[in-house]
DNA sequence: TCGTGTGAAGAACTTCACAGCT
DNA sequence: AGCTGTGAAGTTCTTCACACGA
């Protein structure tokens, strides 16, 4: 039944895609969402009411067809098409996100990456990538028609790039800086804040020796 | 009041800390909830409830002095202590992280790099780390006193690496690699999932349109 | 009057429990 | 009998609304 879709769901659903892959690989050709919530470590409940908000996968008595399923999630998260991805920021990090073969396995195919630092413009990276000048954003990524824009410098210019992805027609942004950024609403963000993920860690260990 | 403290509770501590450390970096000496809610783009109410779990930093009337919330937090949070960090997987990723200038900022030291690949062991960072055979974990771990382990080697082997942490007496984990580990619960495990990330916002992209 | 601290209401997400298909 | 799909109950987190202190 379609409805209002949690966005935990969404996350849930790349999930079972990955496992199925997997499953199919090793031949199997249904699954019960016990099964799928055991390897995953979610309650079946949970993968029912996930899959139950974008109709009928399963039959009753036997569970999901694996290969149906997939191709469902596929459809749903789009899977099937590719998007264009390009990454502001050469430092490390920048890097080896161009070089991240999880990424272009997923569809995500980073097509440029770009820097304002004239000693990084022109570095030729593993990958052939060249860096680009910042300057040219968005005449570059109009060409290349990129619709996701990654953001890996450092927290003081993050807002600026932001800035300067949004008045380029960026669909989407991927912020790593350690910053809030504003953006407006009707433009998607997702944060991978390290740091802030490194802080839930070692608060989760000083707090568990105590029980 | 203590009580439960909500787990996105401890992420937003965190990102009040920093935002305060730029307050008073500019020299502001009180803040109230709603102005640490507008630059953060977070509700005032939310603000005064993640604090009052902690007890009573406010003045009403006047709202939070920065330096005293600040040094409040980082008591919370066990930010003046130091955390050793090993990460095991010399990818573009982990080299990366070894690097990365925000994790020694926040009190986590990188101590150790490991891989498994010949080629790679013994191989130079930028930062003087020198990448260590996997073989030697327990030993090298024990020694160094690692506290954090950090998984960024490919999903086939994630499984593999987190047992041996485990078995080494690591107190937390964090997965860089797009699998469901399973650990026991009493060991914390924090998934940063960069393809899922990617698949979160590319869907948000999709949907926005119909809208 | 201004802004906190907090019980109570609300929203979002998860889990239960069971009717109903195969 | 086995397993899905789903309303309803439960849990967790967020927001409201207001008493109360500075």
């Amino acid at each position: 039944m379609e409805g209002k879709i949690p966005k935990p769901t969404i996350k849930r659903l790349a999930v079972y895609y990955r496992c199925l892959e997997n499953l199919i690989k090793s031949g199997k050709e249904t699954v019960s969402s016990q099964e799928l919530g055991t390897y995953l470590n979610i309650k079946a409940s949970q993968v029912r009411k996930d899959l139950s908000y974008f109709g009928e996968f399963g039959k009753r008595g036997i569970g999901y067809q694996t290969r149906r399923l997939l191709d469902g999630i596929a459809e749903i998260l789009g899977i099937k098409r590719t998007w264009n991805v390009c990454i502001v920021g050469a430092g490390n990090l920048g890097i080896a996100l161009a070089n991240y073969p999880g990424l272009s396995k997923g569809g995500y195919h980073v097509k440029v990456i770009f820097d304002n630092n004239p000693a990084k413009i022109g570095m030729k990276l593993q990958n052939g990538l060249i860096v680009e000048d910042l300057k040219n954003f968005e005449k570059v990524t109009k060409e290349k028609e990129i619709h996701i824009g990654v953001i890996t410098v450092p927290a003081e210019s993050a807002q600026q790039v932001a800035d300067i992805m949004l008045s380029s027609g960026i669909k989407g942004i991927i912020n790593f800086a350690p910053v809030k950024l504003s953006i407006p609403k009707k433009i998607p963000v997702e944060e991978i804040d390290i740091s802030l993920t490194f802080r839930a860690l070692s608060f989760q260990i000083s707090t568990q020796k105590n029980q």
